[in-house]
DNA sequence: GGCGCATAAATTGGCGCCAATTTTGATACC
DNA sequence: GGTATCAAAATTGGCGCCAATTTATGCGCC
């Protein structure tokens, strides 16, 4: 009778209903909608075959989290990425999975590292056999359940966000294959710093992986 | 001929269009809408004289803010208190601030410094003159203040959010007039440690602070 | 007298229209 | 030929109405 879906995943995915922000916003990571696109009512209305208000709402919603900017009587645009921008969300990043990785070290279960182990091996696989986007996913489910492990959940929300916040073209994220490669590996590493218990190389890994992902 | 307010805080008012977004989120953290209480829309189209496309938006900035909570077809209620969160919001702001410490000693300059001690002073005159938001307000902007001398801008804004998210009421979260009391002693000794360049000591009190305020 | 049901009231939420502003294009003038 | 001005087209954004769903109320029934 009720119903019981109050957070948005219920589902791994709602043919229904797909939510037109949430596409906007897959759009503009998968750079389909590249930093300073004007977004028109009207292209976006015809685009996602949804109403205006719908468009308007969607809209609104990014503008909050700063992935589009609003000019008034002029319209909505992709944010232009800002490399000071950037270069503090990598800080903040930088001491939040930092301090934590103590906790990670900590409460990790064999559970927690055999999950771990599954996700950076989905992201070693994608290197070769998936798109840019579908890598970009893979890497954040293994940063979320990693952070997942500390224990604080609205920590893991927090730095959702903030990734969200700047990485308008997160296909570009990584330069070279080479350099994807080297984040899968790691990947690896980390997990076997978990195991070990080393909190220090965790630490260190941790700083160097985020600085130069 | 361009208009340049990019941000919002172009004025410290604005009679024109003072944002009902901004009017619902005063109300709710200075309790006069306490947690849990159904936000009719009819009610706040009367209660802040504004069209109800205006409270729609309004509304789903809160939840998106995580403020309000939404039942599709039932309506919008002002969220409720959650422990847990608290705690953990907390516990973000304490790594987040502990670990810019060092950067806040390094930067700060004298006119920060004597910046900083005029809003410490603000809040201890408001301690016996003043309301319970002013006082909250006057703490804000000490800690905005304080963390700004860091240098990112980022950092600022996203513990600006995250103290919003959770304190639904901030006038509760000082519970008699001498923890207030102890609150701006604290103010000044974070002051008094950042101008002898003493970080371990500013981490200490920092921590402290935010644990039990 | 208590419980269940049907009807009515109220509230939410989707949708479209029209005014205000801006931009673009053409025309006339220097 | 370039520039300023004016008009037309396009876009944004405010506003209200009406259907769908839910909640409250009163009536009949057990």
């Amino acid at each position: 009778m009720n119903s019981l879906e109050a957070g948005a995943a219920a589902q791994a995915q709602e043919p229904q209903t797909p939510d037109v922000t949430e596409l906007i916003l897959q759009d503009i990571l998968a750079g389909r909608l590249p930093p300073g696109t004007w977004l028109k009512q009207i292209d976006l209305e015809r685009r996602y075959s949804c109403t205006r208000p719908e468009v308007r709402r969607a809209l609104d919603r990014l503008v909050q989290k700063r992935l589009v900017e609003h000019i008034p009587n002029r319209g909505y645009h992709v944010h232009e990425q800002d490399g000071r921008r950037a270069q503090e969300v990598s800080d903040i990043r930088v001491i939040l999975e930092v301090a934590v990785s103590d906790r990670i070290v900590a409460k990790a279960s064999a559970a927690d590292i055999a999950n771990l182990r599954v996700l950076a091996s989905r992201f070693d696989d994608l290197v070769l056999n998936g798109t840019m986007l579908e890598l970009y996913e893979a890497n954040l489910a293994f940063h979320r359940d990693l952070l997942a492990i500390a224990g604080n959940q609205e920590l893991v929300e927090l730095i959702t966000e903030i990734r969200q916040r700047t990485s308008s073209a997160p296909v570009s994220q990584w330069r070279t294959r080479a350099r994807i490669e080297q984040s899968g590996h790691e990947h690896q590493q980390m997990v076997d710093a978990i195991e070990k218990g080393d909190v220090g190389h965790l630490m260190e890994l941790t700083r160097r992986h985020i600085l130069q992902a």
